[in-house]
RNA sequence: UGGGGGAUCGUCUAACGGUAGGACAGCGGACUCUGACUCCGCCAGUCUAGGUUCGAAUCCUAGUCCCCCAGCCA
C-alpha cells in the first residue's frame, strides 16, 4: 500500500472508536480483518470492507488480514478463493503474511466446543432441523427447551466425538450453545455450533463430517488472529451479544471486539450474492466477470481503474445508518481519474461517410496530442483523406435551434483538422441520409482559421480508408428501477436494453495497439478500453463511462 | 412494550453543548480545437412535539418513521 492510498482515507466513526481505545490503551497493535465467504465473486459492496479494514490497519500501522470465513463446504468453490485474492490485490491491497482461512483453526475450533460440553455449556441435539424451528419460538414468543437439552456431560461428549468420527448422517444433529430459550436475542435461543457435513471442503477434503457455523468459527477466529476491531456489517449486530458470550466463555488467546458499520448500497443496482448468483447461472449476463456486473471482475474488465473505486468508497465514507448511494456519484469517481489518466483518441461509433469535394491528392498525416493536459504524453498522426466519417448525431439536416454541429451551410471544425462546410446531403430511396458533401478549407490546416474566424463546434471525425472497423458495446444500467426488487420480482425489473452493441464503428488506426484494461477516452465520447473478446483485426471495445453531456440534458 | 439498530440539503457524509460544513446531483456563468475538463456563483437540510440551557443536530421526555433478527447460510 501506498501513501496516497493513506490519504485516501476519510474521518468515520470506526476511526473515532480505534482513536479512543488507543488513547484508553485499551489494544495495542490494530489489527483488522477481510473475511469473505469463497461462495462467489468479490463486488463493490465488498470493496467497502476492504477499503475500511486494509484502509484502518495501514493507517495505524497494524495489519489486516484475508481470512477465508469456509465454513461451509456445501457452498464453498475454490474458483471463488482464487478471483477473490486476485479482487482483493487488484483493489490495491496486500495481506502479505496474513493469509489465513476458518478451516485452519477447525481442530482448536473443535477443542473449544469440548471445552464448553465440559462445563455443561453446550449439548448435543438430536432434533430434526425442522423441530428445532418449531421450538425456537417467535420474534414475539419464547422458545422450548430441547428435550435433549439436559443430557450428561459424558453422553455430549461421546455423541459430539462420534458426530466428528462421521456416524451420523447429514441433519442428524447438532451441538447447541446452552444459552437461554427464552432471549429475546433469538440468537442466543441455543444457538447451533456444529452440523452434520458430509461434503468435499475445497481446502480440508473429506477430513471432517462436522463443520462449525459462522457464529461458532467467526469470533474465535478473530481472536486466534489477534484481531483488534472485527468490523461488519450491520446485520450482524443482534449477533454481538453471542460473539461476546464465547469469547467469555472460552480460553481465547485475545478479546477481538466486533462493531458494525452499514453496508453499500447504490441505486439500479444488486449487491446480493443470490441475485448475482443466480444472474451469472442462469445467463442474465455473460459470467461474473460481464461488465454490467457490480462485481469487481466486472468493473475491472469494463474498465474502472481500482483508484477509482477506492475513491469511491472514501467519499461515501462510513457510517451506521442504511443509505442507498447515487451511481452519479460512482461515474463521478470513474470520470475523474480516467481524465486525469486517459489518452485520446478519436472513435466514431455510428458512422456517416462524409466526402469533401474540394479536397485532392493523396492524404495526408495531422498531428493530434495525447492527452490536452498533459504534455507528456506526447502527440500522434492521424491519417486524413478525401473521404471521412463523422458521427451521425454530429449532423442535422434541419438543426433546432441550440444546435451546434454539422448541419446544410454551417462550417465546423474537424478536430487537429480542418475547417468543412456541408453544401450536400445525399439520400438514398428510402430517405435516409447516406452521405454528405462538403468542401474544406486548405487555410484551416490544423484546426485555427488564419483569419481569426470561428467555429461553434469541433467534431471528431476517422479517415474512412484509414481507420479501422471495431465493434464497441455500451452498456446501460442493469436493471430498470433504483430500487430492483422492491416490486417482489428483481428478475423481472432487469433491463432489456443493458447492453447495446455497436457493430460497425471506425477507430483511428492508433487504436490497433490497445490492450486489455488500459483505459482511453475516445473524444466526445466517453472512457473506453479493449474487451478481451477482442480477435486479431476485430478489436472490441467497452464503454466504461460516457462523458458529462450538458447538451444532451438540455 | 419480543430483541437490536438508525433518522442532518434530492443523495452520501461532517459536527462530539458554541457560526449546520463538504462532496455528488441540479441550476446559472466564464473558459474551451472535446457541448469534456477547469474555474466562479447559486440552490438546498437537523423526523415531530415538549423540556433543560445564555446557547441544542448534539442532553432529557414522549411520539413518528425506517432497517435487521425466527438457516443445521454468512
Amino acid at each position: 500500500m501506498t501513501d496516497a492510498t493513506v490519504a485516501e482515507a476519510g474521518r468515520d466513526f470506526v476511526r473515532d472508536i480505534i482513536d479512543a481505545d488507543r488513547a484508553a490503551g485499551r489494544v495495542g497493535t490494530i489489527v483488522t480483518r477481510f473475511p469473505p465467504e469463497p461462495n462467489g465473486y468479490l463486488h463493490i459492496g465488498h470493496a467497502k470492507s476492504i477499503c475500511l479494514n486494509f484502509g484502518v490497519a495501514q493507517e495505524y500501522g497494524g495489519h489486516c488480514a484475508l481470512r477465508f470465513d469456509d465454513t461451509n463446504p456445501a457452498k464453498e468453490e475454490q474458483e471463488y478463493i482464487d478471483a477473490i485474492m486476485r479482487d482483493v490485490r487488484w483493489l490495491g491491497y496486500n495481506w502479505g503474511t496474513h493469509l489465513h482461512h476458518a478451516s485452519d483453526y477447525f481442530e482448536q475450533l473443535y477443542k473449544w466446543a469440548e471445552h464448553l460440553i465440559e462445563r455443561g455449556l453446550a449439548y448435543v441435539d438430536d432434533q430434526t432441523a425442522d423441530q428445532i424451528r418449531e421450538t425456537r419460538g417467535t420474534l414475539k414468543e419464547a422458545g422450548r427447551d430441547s428435550p435433549f437439552r439436559g443430557r450428561t456431560v459424558d453422553e455430549n461428549l461421546d455423541l459430539f466425538k462420534r458426530m466428528r468420527a462421521g456416524e451420523f448422517p447429514n441433519g442428524a444433529r447438532t451441538l447447541r450453545a446452552k444459552i437461554d430459550m427464552a432471549s429475546g436475542n433469538i440468537n442466543l435461543r441455543d444457538p447451533v455450533l456444529y452440523r452434520i457435513i458430509h461434503a468435499e471442503h475445497p481446502r480440508t477434503g473429506k477430513t471432517w463430517s462436522i463443520y462449525p457455523t459462522y457464529d461458532f468459527a467467526h469470533g474465535q477466529s478473530d481472536a486466534i488472529e489477534g484481531v483488534s476491531h472485527s468490523l461488519c456489517t450491520l446485520e450482524f449486530e443482534d449477533h454481538k451479544p453471542l460473539y461476546d458470550w464465547l469469547i467469555e466463555h472460552l480460553p481465547v488467546p485475545s478479546r477481538p471486539r466486533q462493531y458494525e458499520f452499514a453496508r453499500l448500497n447504490i441505486g439500479y443496482t444488486v449487491l446480493s450474492k443470490r441475485v448475482l448468483t443466480t444472474l451469472v447461472r442462469d445467463r442474465y449476463v455473460s459470467g461474473w466477470d460481464d461488465p454490467r456486473m457490480p462485481t469487481l471482475a466486472g468493473l475491472r474488465r469494463r474498465g474502472v481503474p481500482p483508484e477509482a473505486i477506492r475513491d469511491f468508497i472514501r467519499r461515501v465514507g462510513v457510517a451506521r445508518a442504511n443509505s442507498v448511494v447515487d451511481f452519479a456519484m460512482f461515474d463521478f469517481a470513474v470520470r475523474e481519474h480516467l481524465n486525469k489518466t486517459a489518452p485520446r483518441r478519436m472513435a466514431v461509433l455510428r458512422p456517416l461517410k462524409v466526402v469533401i469535394e474540394n479536397y485532392d491528392g493523396p492524404g495526408e498525416e495531422l498531428d493530434a496530442v495525447n492527452h490536452p493536459d498533459d504534455p507528456s504524453q506526447g502527440s500522434r498522426k492521424i491519417p486524413f483523406g478525401r473521404e471521412i466519417y463523422i458521427e451521425r448525431d454530429d449532423f442535422m439536416e434541419i438543426p433546432p435551434k441550440k444546435f451546434f454541429r454539422l448541419s446544410p451551410g454551417t462550417e465546423v471544425r474537424l478536430r487537429y483538422a480542418y475547417f468543412v462546410t456541408c453544401r450536400e446531403v445525399v439520400k438514398d430511396a428510402a430517405g435516409e441520409i447516406v452521405e454528405l458533401r462538403c468542401t474544406y478549407d486548405p487555410a484551416t490546416r490544423g484546426g485555427n482559421a488564419p483569419d481569426g474566424r470561428k467555429v461553434k463546434a469541433t467534431i471528431h471525425w476517422v479517415s474512412a480508408t484509414k481507420s479501422l472497423p471495431a465493434e464497441i458495446r455500451l452498456y446501460n444500467q442493469l436493471f430498470t428501477r433504483p430500487d430492483p426488487g422492491a416490486g417482489g420480482d428483481v428478475f423481472a425489473d432487469i433491463n432489456p436494453n443493458s447492453l447495446e452493441i455497436l457493430a460497425d464503428a471506425r477507430i483511428e488506426p492508433a487504436l490497433a495497439q490497445a490492450n486489455d484494461e488500459q483505459a482511453i477516452q475516445f473524444e466526445r465520447q466517453g472512457y473506453f478500453c479493449r474487451d478481451p473478446d477482442s480477435a486479431p483485426g476485430k478489436p472490441v471495445f467497452n464503454r466504461t463511462v460516457g462523458l458529462r453531456d450538458s447538451y444532451a440534458k438540455a
